[in-house]
RNA sequence: GCGGGGGUCUCAUAGCCUGGUCAAUUGAACUGGCUUCAGGAGCCAGUGGCUUAGUGCCUUCGUGGGUUCGAAUCCCACCCUCCGCACCA
């Protein structure tokens, strides 16, 4: 790939502008002198986008002489107005959807809303209770407290509603090129799409790719749904884990249940803790008396387990009591203990304090006790309870819990986060590392991975152990209700998990193209570490199941082949089908081509010409030939993207409504910092198209980055752009200067730039890297223009032709990234077509003149070279003369056909010889110095 | 813990796969100058060090080793850092 060579034509640097911000807000007067002297790039945005509306440039019909080529954008969800965040990834969509145009795909770019899940539903609750975080997310976006009112009142479908809108006149706003007679929002409002979902799902479970399972999930009790990260007060990114539950009893038949996860070491209990001054219940659980901590009781209803609370304990009346262990049948104390916390697990804990730093600590801190000991009359207990060692660590004694509490300083129960710390290390250690001794029966010698696995079935399968879910750490649902494990019984799930299934991914995966291509192997990755997914949920909006329900459609999972309804749209909105024309048949018909159109006419009451129409709609259009997203949707939506389409398109014949790329792009920083509500930094795009206008958003933050690193939204760069900008027009306004019709050294020049600029920036979009395309399409582009001006007088020298060829190339380079600038310019200079469906400048091999872009390059230096010596020597310009020695004539010739060029450098003198030239002026014996590509220097 | 990505000259970025043409791309920023009513406009020059009539040399691409005639680029170790881990859009 040429690269533009090291020596440029001389290097602008645009000055800085500080006061970026002032130039938005200034008083009126500035205004008025700006509007005097420079162009306002906002001016002609309306004139262009109402334009091509009228034109209807962007209606995507069928047109089988032309290729279709299909982009899409995730379908925002709609409980804002779109941010510059949201805005990189559109825009991103938007560019290549206007360069493929140009290249000549009959290009299909719609653009539908999501409303499908729970966001917009709590959001409205929180309105209606008054929380002032939820009215100052959406005030954010600049709506009145009017709307705030509205949205109280009306309800989540107003609500979705009022953000589709608001995200529709943004987006034509920034002057996308949609087809927006396709657009559509999700369930419930779009019946004919609900339907679509179903057919989807029918689908998908005839061919065996949904199952039904049961499955731990972090529950809100009061909400009655799920509570995942985005919905949480407090413990984002916590998860469940589960606790083997050890069943210790006491004489009279109850039941003490020590929640662990560490059930191997029930061969080195000493004794149970209960915390003396909680509050405990007792409880009939499956038929068995346990006694609990009340929380517990709650979270085990929640587990498939039968619970019935019968009456409440105290912790102290269970101190001093003695039960069996249910391995080595010792008799154990129960003994009081402050760590023991009645809202963690069972409340009741097994006590080994020869590998647990906690119980190590608590039985230290007991036998220091006197008085506790006496209030319990416990001495004499407490005094034989001895440490139980039984797993030998290398690099700790006898009792590792208490080397691990000495190395950390541990000094009282108090010490808990050292006390976490000691033990985290321990289990670690202990578990990667250690070794049972003959202390634990059957499993001595055995590593403690491979007993703790032995142990735990063991104890299960006898009924001496059961299990209980808990949560990492505390979780608080945004409704501020403290949520907890809950086992969800015939949930739905997709069977990502099932090999076959993952195989075709790969295979899509295999033959589509990623942009950048790093992104493949994560999404291989996501693949094979992918699992089933539940894929329905009871509450929020959405399609209810259709063979149960009581469930709806989870959201992810309801929008993963959308795309192929935008196909249909068009028709489906234009002519108003009923969703109960559309019956699963009927979308059988029409994406798989089965079944006879006169037939599923009259089953389902959809006139013939519409079937046949989406037919061809879909058959023409599909497949996505690309699709941009944040990096974040790898790991799920763009996967579940790749699965469903490999699920329903299964046959041989159906593979080439695969997708076919993939973009993927990092997220936003706001001038090097992450976006985020509470720093302030939260930018919505409405506010920076009404500073800045659609063109210079646009390229400012598409050409910021181009790889899967975020990007950043830096308002500093904006006049770089706009002085690029802003020069063109100002050279379109001179182009009529131009008469020259004869072809000198330097049209030729400009000539084979041009075509090798078209070629990288060319290969730049092609690939997404909408940075460099920039970077050649518009700088180095600029940079030549700006180069071919001054060497023929400022255009008064300039060649036609040539010079009207290079702008129009510059103009087609720059249309995807700023249309309206480039619609404006590509008038101004006489033509009367739009430029947005203009056909792509060709790189034309024959016009690259190898031997002109190496003289004019050698031509470059050696002015450069010029400058500098007469600067070194501390020669003033204007009273020397300048002496060029050529060794070769192709040089020479170049030189001497540029000689008018070289005045303007202002010596009193230029003169030119050849080497050879015997009769040369060459005082100093300068020309031997000269060779190709460096012709010498002398001056007097 | 599991998985992925990074550390380049003031900042941000390119280069690394396919070693040399790399003191290293590009954009900003900064310094000086010009144009001169003014400028947030435009233009020129400079921005690792030393040096020079357009040059040459030295030291640089997270740290430390190694491979090689030669490494920002390949190998090894280490340090630092960013991101995702699900029922959620």
């Amino acid at each position: 790939m040429a690269k533009p060579k090291a020596r440029k034509p001389a290097k602008r640097s645009p000055k800085p502008t500080k006061h970026t911000k002032a130039k938005h807000r200034t008083s009126k007067p500035k205004v008025q002198k700006q509007a005097r002297e420079q162009i306002d790039l906002k001016q002609f945005e309306d004139k262009w986008q109402s334009q091509w509306q009228k034109a209807k440039l962007f209606e995507a019909n069928v047109d089988k002489k032309r290729p279709s080529f299909m982009v899409t954008v995730p379908y925002p969800y709609v409980n804002g107005a779109p941010h510059i965040g949201a805005g990189f990834t559109f825009i991103r969509g938007d560019v290549y959807a206007r360069y493929k145009r140009m290249r000549g795909f009959n290009v299909l770019y719609a653009q539908g809303f999501h409303a499908t899940g729970e966001p917009i539903v709590g959001a409205v609750k929180r309105l209606q209770s008054g929380d002032q975080s939820q009215v100052a997310a959406f005030k954010m976006y600049g709506i009145s407290d009017a709307d705030i009112r509205a949205f109280a009142e009306k309800g989540p479908e107003y609500v979705a509603k009022f953000w589709k809108k608001r995200w529709m006149e943004d987006l034509a706003g920034a002057g996308f090129s949609i087809d927006w007679r396709r657009t559509f929002i999700t369930t419930p409002m779009t019946p004919t799409y609900s339907r679509f979902v179903e057919w989807q799902y029918n689908t998908l479970r005839k061919r065996g790719y949904v199952t039904q399972g049961t499955h731990p999930v972090i529950w809100c009790p009061s909400c009655l749904s799920p509570t995942g990260d985005h919905d949480r007060l407090d413990g984002v990114g916590e998860s469940t884990m589960e606790y083997t539950v050890v069943k210790f009893k006491l004489a009279d038949g109850e039941v003490l249940p020590c929640a662990t996860l560490r059930p191997e070491t029930v061969y080195g209990v000493t004794n149970i803790w209960v915390n003396p001054d909680a509050e405990y219940v007792r409880a009939e659980i499956d038929g068995e008396h346990w006694i609990i901590g009340p929380a517990a009781a709650k979270k085990l209803a929640d587990q498939l387990k039968t619970v019935k609370v019968l009456e409440k304990i105290m912790g102290s009346e269970l101190v001093g009591k003695s039960c069996d262990n249910p391995v080595t049948k010792a008799k154990l104390p129960v003994l009081p203990a402050s760590l023991c916390d009645v809202n963690v697990a069972t409340g009741v804990v097994m006590s080994v304090p020869s590998h647990a730093p906690y119980d190590w600590i608590g039985l230290q801190d007991l036998k220091k006790d006197k008085q506790t000991m006496h209030r319990y009359n416990i001495e004499s207990v407490v005094a034989d309870v001895e440490p139980i060692s039984i797993i030998k660590t290398e690099g700790f004694g006898e009792h590792p819990a208490k080397d691990a509490c000495e190395r950390l300083g541990v000094q009282s129960q108090r010490d808990t986060e050292k006390l976490e710390k000691a033990t985290e290390l321990l289990y670690k250690k202990e578990f990667h590392t250690g070794v049972c001794n003959d202390k634990c029966g059957p499993y001595a010698d055995l590593k403690v991975a491979e007993a703790k696995q032995k142990i735990t079935k063991h104890l299960v399968e006898e009924g001496l152990a059961s299990s209980m879910w808990e949560t990492t750490a505390p979780v608080v649902c945004r409704c501020k209700t403290r949520c907890h494990v809950k086992i969800l019984e015939n949930q739905w799930f997709l069977k990502f998990s099932d090999p076959a299934w993952k195989a075709r991914a790969k295979e899509c995966i295999k033959r589509m193209t990623f942009y950048p291509e790093d992104a493949r192997q994560q999404f291989e990755n996501t693949v094979d570490w992918l699992e089933d997914k539940a894929c329905t949920r009871h509450s929020g909006m959405g399609t209810p199941l259709p063979w149960d329900k009581s469930w709806i459609v989870e959201t992810l999972s309801d929008s993963t082949i959308y795309m192929a309804y935008y196909t249909l749209a068009r028709i489906i909105n234009e002519r108003k089908l009923q969703p109960e024309q559309l019956t699963d048949e009927v979308f059988d018909y029409i994406f798989f081509g089965v079944g006879e159109p006169a037939k599923l006419s009259k089953a389902s009451g959809l006139d013939k010409a519409s079937l046949e129409g989406l037919h061809e709609e879909f058959d023409y259009f599909y497949p996505v030939g690309f699709r941009n997203s944040g990096k974040d949707l790898v790991q799920n939506h763009l996967t579940f993207f790749i699965f469903h389409h490999v699920a329903i398109w299964d046959k041989p014949e159906l593979k080439k409504f695969w997708p076919r790329s993939i973009g993927v792009n990092g997220y936003v920083n706001v001038a090097g910092e992450k976006m985020s509500k509470s720093k302030g930094n939260f930018i919505p795009l409405r506010d920076l198209l009404a500073k800045f206008g659609a063109d210079l958003v646009r390229i400012n933050i598409v050409a910021s980055n181009e790889n899967m690193d975020d990007a950043d939204w830096r308002e500093d760069s904006i006049p770089t752009y706009e002085s690029r900008l802003r020069y063109l027009f100002a050279l379109a306004a001179k182009l009529k200067k131009a008469k020259r019709t004869s072809m000198k050294p330097v049209d030729r020049y400009l000539e084979s730039r041009v075509h090798d600029l078209i070629k990288t920036a060319t290969e730049h979009y092609e690939h997404t890297r909408f940075r460099s395309a920039t970077q050649y399409g518009l700088f180095a582009m600029t940079n030549e223009l700006k180069w071919y001006a001054d060497r023929t007088g400022d255009l008064k020298d300039a060649n036609k032709k040539v010079l009207m060829e290079a702008f129009e190339t510059i103009v087609k380079l720059i249309a995807p990234l700023t249309p309206h600038a480039a619609e404006e310019l590509w008038h101004m200079i006489g033509n009367k077509t739009f430029v947005s469906t203009e056909s792509w400048p060709q790189a034309d091999e024959k016009k690259i003149d190898r031997n002109a872009l190496q003289l004019e390059d050698i031509y470059r230096k050696t002015m450069e070279d010029v400058k500098q010596v007469a600067k070194l020597a501390g020669k003033d310009v204007a009273s020397s003369k300048l002496y060029l020695y050529f060794a070769t004539d192709k040089e020479a010739d170049y030189f001497r056909e540029s000689a008018e060029d070289l005045k303007t450098l202002g010596f009193k003198k230029v003169e030119m010889f050849k080497v050879a030239d015997t009769k040369k002026h060459d005082p100093q014996d300068k020309a031997k110095r000269a060779k190709f590509g460096r012709p010498a220097i002398y001056l007097e």
